[in-house]
DNA sequence: ATGCCACCTTCAAGGTGA
C-alpha cells in the first residue's frame, strides 16, 4: 500500500497537477495539508474519476487537512481532542480497511509557530503537546498507524542549507525540536531516518529568493510510523521532481510504501 | 530591518506562510 503526505497549497489552483501526480504515481492513499477551502469546496467529483474517496476537514482561506483514499474509509476523527477553542483545521485521522487489513492514517498540518515571542510560537508548542498526548492513546491501540503531513519542523541541521539562517526561526527552535523528539519518544519512527536518512534531502523550497534554483530548501515533511507499520515498511520517496512541474506547490510529496 | 513569491478574499490591498 502506498501512503502519499503532500502539502498542495491550494486543492482547488492545484487540482491539474495534483490528478497528473496522482495519475503517475498512483498512491493508494494520500493525506493532504492547506486545501485551503470549505468542505464543501472540495474537487471531491474529481478524485472520484480516479477512483479515491475522500475525507475532508476544511476552512475558509486558510489551513484545511484531506485523507484520500482507494480503499474504504471509516471511523473518520476532523481536530485532535480537548481542543474546543481551536478552530483552524490542522488534523484528520481515518480507519484505511484495506484487502490484507486495517491502517489508521493521520493527515497533519502542524502550525508554522512564526514569529516566536508571540502567540503563534505559544499555539504551536500547544498543539504539539495535543499532538502527543493522542499520538500516545493511538499507539496504544497496537494498529497499523501512519501519521503524515507538514511539521513545521526542522529536525536535524542536515534537514537544511544552513542552520545559521533559522537560528530564531519557530521551524528550528529548541523547544520545537525537542517537542519533536518527545513525539517520536512515545514509538514513532520517522519512515525518511529509517529507510534512506540521507542529508540534504529536502521536501520544501520556498517561492521566493530563488530557493528552488539555488537548492535552499529544507526537510519539514514527514511521515511517522507505529512499530505495527514500521515493521512493514518497504521503502520512502520524496518526489522531488513534483517541485519542477507546472504552477507546483512550495511543497513535494513524500511516499511510503508498505507491505499490507 | 524589509521585501522577495504565491496563496487567500473578493477588486484592493492586507493577512498568511516558512
Amino acid at each position: 500500500m502506498k501512503i502519499a503526505s503532500w502539502n498542495v497549497n491550494s486543492v482547488r489552483t492545484r487540482l491539474p497537477t495534483i490528478l497528473q501526480w496522482f495519475e503517475e504515481t498512483g498512491p493508494d492513499v494520500a493525506c493532504l495539508q492547506e486545501i485551503k477551502c470549505q468542505d464543501e469546496q472540495f474537487p471531491n467529483e474529481a478524485f472520484a474519476g480516479l477512483g479515491y474517496t475522500c475525507a475532508v476537514h476544511g476552512q475558509k482561506s486558510y489551513n484545511g487537512v484531506a485523507i484520500l483514499s482507494k480503499h474504504p474509509i471509516s471511523d473518520v476523527r476532523r481536530g485532535l481532542p480537548s481542543s474546543p477553542d481551536d478552530d483552524h483545521a490542522r488534523y484528520i485521522e481515518a480507519l484505511i480497511t484495506a484487502d490484507s487489513g486495517p491502517v489508521r492514517v493521520a493527515s497533519i498540518y502542524l502550525p508554522n509557530g512564526n514569529p516566536i515571542d508571540t502567540d503563534k510560537f505559544t499555539y504551536k508548542l500547544g498543539w504539539m503537546a495535543r499532538l502527543q498526548s493522542h499520538a500516545k492513546d493511538l499507539l496504544a491501540k497496537e494498529e497499523k498507524l501512519v501519521l503524515a503531513g507538514d511539521y513545521n519542523v526542522i529536525y536535524r541541521d542536515a534537514d537544511c542549507w544552513d542552520p545559521s539562517v533559522w537560528t530564531n526561526d519557530a521551524l528550528y527552535a529548541k523547544e520545537v525540536r525537542d517537542a519533536f523528539a518527545a513525539l517520536m519518544w512515545e514509538g514513532l519512527t520517522d519512515a525518511w531516518l529509517a529507510k534512506d536518512g540521507r542529508e540534504h534531502h529536502y521536501t520544501f523550497w520556498d517561492y521566493q529568493r530563488g530557493a528552488w534554483a539555488r537548492g535552499h530548501g529544507i526537510h519539514i515533511d514527514h511521515i511517522l510510523l507505529s512499530s505495527q507499520a514500521a515493521d512493514v515498511l518497504q521503502g520512502v520517496q520524496i518526489h522531488k521532481e513534483a517541485r519542477a512541474m507546472e504552477k507546483p506547490s512550495d511543497h513535494v510529496p513524500v511516499m511510503v510504501e508498505l507491505d499490507t
